[in-house]
RNA sequence: UCCUCGGUAGCUCAGUGGCAGAGCAAUCGGCUGUUAACCGAUCGGUCGUUGGUUCGAAUCCAACCCGGGGAGCCA
């Protein structure tokens, strides 16, 4: 255990010399006298490869026998090789076998959901995986840089709380003491509190929502940030929303490079959003873009699209079938798989036809004063290359502490669309300052002032024009790596049938 | 809670009323530059569960269980 150990990722600078790495088998396959093994070390992958003739008896038989996941200990020398993957590998001079593993179960081909999800702590090895919770950890950090920059101080808000901010959602009830308690939906209160007394604050933390969602941007537990600034207004508020996100987007884009194209994520669309001034509009434009002819005729011409697309799928399917009888035997698999592609993708295409009128309608007779539908925000995102923040909201539908501007029927509130889909990743508001107008709005909710007592003496004491908003950690995961589902941007989500691993 | 699709070998799937199948994994053998290596052989089954229809059910019907996608709600 003495031994200087080298670390995959710093190999480049190592070429032409020994060095000793310690890891596990990714993959091997052997080649008669010849072994070569993908080893991971955490912080990379490198090609390791073992020459029958240029090791002992004993390294070889241990070479010979590794399996998926084996922990081993390597001493060689590191090469340049255009043949290996990322351009380096080691020649091994000896190998240790640390533990010997037998069928471990996630093999490199493909797996479904449910076999993957009960099987997370190990996923968690895979190369997707590894690049996904890397690039969580570096928006973690683009956030904290970006606020602690800026004369942010981070505070932690309670996770115990004795009631629901917002009387909507359903929250996870626990028992404190022989009280009822819940698990906090948001810090946001708090940070009002916080920020009367430190002026720029930020919470970084779990929240924990208990509504039966199923759908690819829902967890039961969540991270999330909330900043709360005092003395700053709707449009502070939105510019420094504004800032975060292309300050997160740039240092990613940035540091990550490796791990976005591990993840075949398309870059083009965040490199844009880091240069453009994102959309601003308020409520009652976006819903007379919704409504508009130009929006029916887009997801007209989408459907086009897309009908086009299957005829050429198809053709080409037809084509490769024809192919497939007196192809060679490579040549037959390639085929097999294009065909489960095209296949996949024409079911997607199906899904989105039968879709895409729905989404049509939802849009054409969205009528003024309720909140937009999943399926309205993607219409609304799709129709600009930049994030859509949508504000002035009718008050009706918006949070009990949100300022109302002038004529008392729109809410100082803002969401932020990420772009291709994404939906809502940010909501915030200007809050309510006004110590009458807000004792009286809790009154038109119906909720409890005693408990909201301890808040309302923010409104006592010292008031002042503030504003914030809460940023959903995975949301933003999912966005910027391009991945289907939140589930794969926290390391063991917690959702409605998921508790274990 | 509702709508919708699915559950067949360890994994991914094919099989729509008549002998339970393929690829991968595993096991054994071969191969001196492999890239989800390849080639040959072997092994592998409570067809989600229970009940029904039928000469005969993986296949048809019913109920239930589990999962995927979506709605509502939201980050």
């Amino acid at each position: 255990m003495n031994k200087q150990l080298t670390y995959i990722h710093q190999l480049k600078n190592h070429i032409a010399t020994d060095v000793d790495l310690a890891g596990w088998v990714y993959n091997v396959r052997s080649s008669g006298s010849l072994v070569f093994i993908e080893c991971r070390d955490g912080s990379g992958i490198c090609q390791c490869v073992v020459n029958k003739e240029e090791v002992s008896v004993e390294s070889w038989d241990a070479a010979v026998s590794l399996k998926q996941e084996s922990s081993i200990r390597l001493h060689g020398l590191v090469v340049a090789d255009e043949r290996s993957l990322g351009g380096v590998e080691l020649q091994v001079k000896s190998l240790d076998v640390i533990q010997l593993v037998t069928e471990y179960p996630i093999t490199p081909k493909e797996h479904g959901i449910e076999f993957l999800m009960n099987r997370r702590h190990l996923w968690l090895r895979s190369q997707r995986q590894w690049a996904v919770m890397r690039v969580r950890n570096g928006i973690i950090f683009a956030i904290h840089n970006f606020f602690q920059s800026r004369g942010f101080i981070q505070t932690d808000t309670p996770i115990f709380t004795p009631n629901a901010a917002e009387g909507s959602t359903t929250l996870f009830e626990t028992d404190f003491f022989d009280e009822k308690a819940y698990l906090a939906q948001t810090g946001q209160l708090y940070g009002e509190a916080l920020a009367m007394a430190h002026g720029l604050i930020y919470t970084f933390g779990p929240t924990f929502r208990a509504e039966k969602s199923k759908t690819r941007r829902h967890l039961s537990e969540f991270w999330m940030i909330e900043p709360e600034m005092a003395f700053y207004d709707l449009d502070m508020n939105m510019d420094l929303a504004e800032d975060m996100l292309k300050s997160i987007v740039a240092e990613v884009l940035k540091k990550y490079t490796h791990e976005l194209s591990l993840l075949e994520r398309d870059t083009s669309s965040l490199e844009r959003l880091v240069e453009k001034a994102f959309v601003r509009i308020k409520y009652d434009e976006a819903v007379e873009l919704l409504t508009s002819e130009k929006t029916a005729k887009m997801l007209d011409e989408l459907v086009q699209q897309r009908v086009l697309e299957t005829q050429e799928l198809t053709q080409e399917q037809d084509a490769i079938e024809k192919e497939h009888g007196s192809a060679k035997k490579w040549r037959k698999k390639q085929i097999e798989k294009r065909i489960i592609d095209i296949k996949n993708r024409i079911d997607q295409i199906e899904e989105d036809l039968r879709n895409i009128p729905k989404w049509k309608q939802s849009a054409q007779e969205f009528s003024w004063g309720s909140d937009f539908g999943g399926s309205d925000e993607t219409v609304l995102t799709m129709q600009f290359d930049v994030p859509v923040m949508v504000s002035h909201w009718p008050a009706e539908i918006k949070a009990f502490y949100m300022k109302r501007d002038e004529t008392d029927t729109y809410a100082l509130g803002v969401d932020v669309l990420a772009p291709e889909g994404y939906g809502e990743i940010v909501g915030g508001s200007q809050r309510e300052d006004n110590l009458e107008v807000i004792l009286s709005r809790i009154e038109e909710e119906g909720l409890d002032p005693e408990v909201f007592d301890w808040y309302i003496d923010l409104r006592r004491f010292g008031s002042v024009p503030h504003a914030g908003f809460g940023l959903g950690l995975e949301r933003t995961v999912a966005w910027i790596c391009g991945l289907s589902h939140v589930r794969e941007t926290i390391a063991f989500p917690r959702m409605m049938g998921r508790i274990t691993p």
